[in-house]
DNA sequence: CGAATAATTGACCGAAATCAATACGGGTGG
DNA sequence: CCACCCGTATTGATTTCGGTCAATTATTCG
């Protein structure tokens, strides 16, 4: 295999129970590599698909229009995030999908994965949770905005995102990089990017967090994380949830 | 297998391209039948589960709580829903699940499923497909929410649920049983009581549809769904796309 | 350096929430 | 069988959060 296509630690770092023959199978299973600009439109709604990708730098939204031009965020991809596995079993996406920034992408053949589906249970099973991760997320996107007004709704996000991007090594819990413009906050959680801005003010003001040019600074995570009624559980960033369904590990490696 | 256990013609409405052994595996499957009467929490959010349950008659909620008490939905079942599938990778939920009338269920082991797993490749992929299913309907709500008004919610609910009761012939796209008070039509669409009522106002005053204890009546399905903004490929619902996605049912049966 | 994009702030508006009061309906028990 | 109750539905008056419109200032990037 040559080295380039390498999925580096991605994998490891997501799903921390997966043995090593296991990630040299999934390895072996990326049919190439790709650099994609910011902006850019990977998949289309409807658009029938026959690869998935897996994120390896940058990030990636998923996205509907609504009716009127604007543009609503269903989802938010950091790297190790199976983009769109979904769409091996699904085949037809329901959404866009988007790269946030310049992007840099493994992809997966759904033939290639038909193979490991038939061959490889456990990591099968992996692979499945990690599209119930989606699904978790989801969730707590629809709590986000079901039950939290503008200010809750964006600490909330803000908690999310550093919980994703420490369990990926990208933020230390006190600031990390966050590319979206105060219209794509707004695309997130429903609000205005007017909205947004007074909220940041708010935030900032209330001594929580700071946003600037794509840094977020979090002031005080348990101020910010009870405002936002953020609660890390939902997210099963801890793999040890995987770990105990999957049950079998001892068989494997 | 004692004849209790049928599921009936349930799985078969749901997976039109399941075959008659396959079928026969899942039923086979089936540890028990549940009645539970409606009200009944069956899961509470964090509990570990060691089971899942298909829906056979009635319907189910899942449903986060607020901070004060108010209760948000985030899904709904109807028959024919593997309503908690998605706890066999996750083990935890995130949520509760709860019966919103007498229900009849199908219980499944995870140890029978992960059997399942071990052994049948085919049905694996069907199962995944379906606990896909919950997070494309997740993705609908969170646009519904996102970027839809308080009557365009209503409508875009009403036309959710007469698509998918008409999948499963529980409406004849005219009429339908929807067992929900208003309280709990806001709870889905993220209103007030009083506010859903003025909307139903309106739905009758727009000679849309009428709603009275407990039954829609649609007067006008493409208006409702003009104004719920409602598209219902997005659900998945003709199995075609599974069809394909499978794509080796040559092999079996 | 200049043009386009993003952020900021103020004034005003409107959709839905809140508060409050009344009517309905159907099940229970006297 | 009627009276009572409690959950549900309905309607009006008022408030509020976030949207809209508009103008100004920062940034970023070619």
């Amino acid at each position: 295999m040559p080295k380039k296509l390498k999925t580096g630690n991605v994998l490891r770092n997501r799903i921390q129970q997966i043995s090593a023959a296991e990630r040299d199978v999934l390895e072996g299973a990326v049919s190439s590599i790709a650099v994609i600009p910011a902006g850019r439109i990977l998949v289309r709604q409807g658009e029938t698909v026959h690869v998935s990708t897996l994120l390896l730098e940058g990030m990636m939204t998923r996205h509907v229009d609504g009716i009127e031009g604007q543009r609503h965020l269903v989802g938010i991809h950091v790297p190790g995030d199976f983009v769109d596995l979904h769409a091996y079993p699904l085949k037809k996406l329901d959404h866009d999908v988007g790269a946030l920034t310049d992007v840099r992408v493994a992809v997966f053949e759904h033939s290639t994965l038909e193979r490991i589906q038939a061959n490889h249970a456990h990591l099968t099973r992996l692979l499945w949770f990690l599209t119930l991760l989606d699904a978790a997320l989801h969730r707590q996107w629809i709590r986000r905005l079901s039950s939290l007004n503008a200010l809750e709704r964006v600490a909330n996000f803000f908690c999310e995102m550093n919980a994703r991007l420490m369990a990926i090594e990208e933020s230390d819990g006190q600031r990390f990089n966050l590319p979206m413009t105060q219209v794509a906050l707004g695309e997130v959680c429903s609000l205005t990017n007017v909205h947004v801005n007074r909220v940041l003010r708010e935030l900032r003001e209330m001594a929580l967090c700071k946003m600037r040019s794509s840094q977020v600074e979090i002031l005080n995570l348990k101020g910010l994380a009870e405002i936002g009624q953020f609660s890390p559980d939902y997210l099963y960033l801890n793999h040890q949830t995987a770990e105990r369904s999957v049950g079998r590990k001892a068989n494997l490696q």
